[in-house]
DNA sequence: TTACATAGTAAGTGATCACTTACTAAGCGG
DNA sequence: CCGCTTAGTAAGTGATCACTTACTATGTAA
């Protein structure tokens, strides 16, 4: 009575293991999932779980662990930035890609929020040592074009996260509450508006403009003139 | 021993317990909270929450309509539009407002994270009829300033998700993961600088631009006017 | 064929889950 | 003081939780 009774090697079975909890973790977060839930859906008994992992908080780490070492994002900003081109391509393809990202595969994006929300210890120090660098890439590149004298002069950092926040958030309501309301959003479009409206925000007023601070002069915005938006022009679209 | 044994009306104490309930929901969500937990912290026992709410789901949502009706930001924003001023100190005092309602209390927009991320089934029908019409009703004030020509003609909606995507999201930095790196930034200067940077990038670039259409058209707007970048001249300063 | 390491399981463990039943005690009008 | 409503509790219920123990089945090397 072979029913295809095949007995996995243990590392495949750490695998299977990782995968399905992954999935489970994702949709119902640590408390909203039991181990028997697991190993029912990796069809194996509950005690095999616990031979490969020695507790059902260490397995949550596992597949947390193998989810961002998969994601890698860091390089992808990088290989986005120093693919180069006008600063409107560069915005849109990051804000599409993070789009794209997120609608194939939303299991990284809702074990972030979901370990962020239960408050689990490593979620901080996770955090700290994995986002916050990819702020700081995006916010150098931003400090370059600053210092360049063709974006005005803002927080980088604030800035990378405005954009980020537009992209990220839109990608979080689409999938939190997204229903036929709002789905029929289309990734290339919605990128390039939005990388449209923060570079042109972030556009430098003058071109000869004294690097003088942004903040101040109470309502000064409604005094500047958008000459030097001229380079947004070609978008070669495809 | 009357060690100040007073008792409670019932409706002082299912108060109480919502306000106990609301807490613990918040910061652990539905699943992370247990019914003894919150008679504990409620001081009573734990039959008493059962008198009070018929099952622990129907304190859910008791806590949430509850917390959801004394929020009620639509009149927040819509007082706020109505009050008018500069375009750059409407927005910048609507994310201000934003910034600071959730740094003094997290727990609506906790529950709101849990509620989306465990998938409980009212919340969907819940964002659509609350946050869906604050939506709408800033797209509509957006969709106003593009008929007179002074933004762009962008997707509304799209353009108003833009905007709190940039302020929510950082709240949501902040408090998900915000240690001291984050820390020090000021509610007044955050949102005015991502105010602004907003607002530039949706000003219109010339004056002279025709009303075309606004929504519709498949992706038509992703290939709108992006050429007519150059002349940009001068952005009216009332 | 045997011996052995290991993949996998059956059947539990006490603790805790949401929730109930049967009771006591406080207030209050008469 | 009585009598009745109701706030509040003690002590459970079976189900399920994470996790364990003691066992069986299987592939493989000798």
């Amino acid at each position: 009575m072979a029913t295809t009774q095949i007995r996995f090697s243990a590392a495949d079975r750490r695998e299977q293991i990782l995968e399905v909890a992954t999935r489970l973790f994702a949709r119902q977060g640590y408390q909203g999932t039991t181990t028997k839930q697991i190993s029912d859906h990796a069809r194996v008994n509950e005690a095999l779980v616990f031979r490969h992992f020695p507790s059902k908080e260490e397995l949550y780490w596992a597949v947390i662990e193998r989810k961002i070492n998969s994601a890698c994002p860091r390089e992808r900003l990088r290989e986005n930035l120093e693919i180069g081109g006008d600063d409107l391509v560069i915005f849109a393809r990051l804000g599409a890609e993070i789009l794209e990202r997120r609608a194939n595969d939303q299991t990284l994006s809702r074990l972030l929020l979901f370990s962020a929300l239960e408050n689990h210890r490593l979620s901080h120090r996770f955090f700290r040592t994995y986002v916050a660098e990819y702020y700081d890439m995006l916010a150098d590149f931003i400090r370059k074009r600053i210092a360049e004298g063709r974006f005005r002069d803002v927080d980088p950092l604030l800035a990378a996260r405005g954009f980020l926040g537009m992209v990220i958030y839109h990608s979080w309501v689409q999938e939190l509450f997204g229903g036929r309301r709002f789905q029929d959003f289309n990734v290339q479009q919605v990128s390039r508006t939005l990388a449209k409206i923060w570079l042109q925000g972030m556009l430098a007023e003058t071109k000869i403009a004294p690097p003088n601070r942004v903040t101040k002069s109470k309502n000064g915005s409604s005094r500047n003139q958008f000459q030097r938006v001229g380079h947004a022009a070609r978008v070669h679209s495809d």
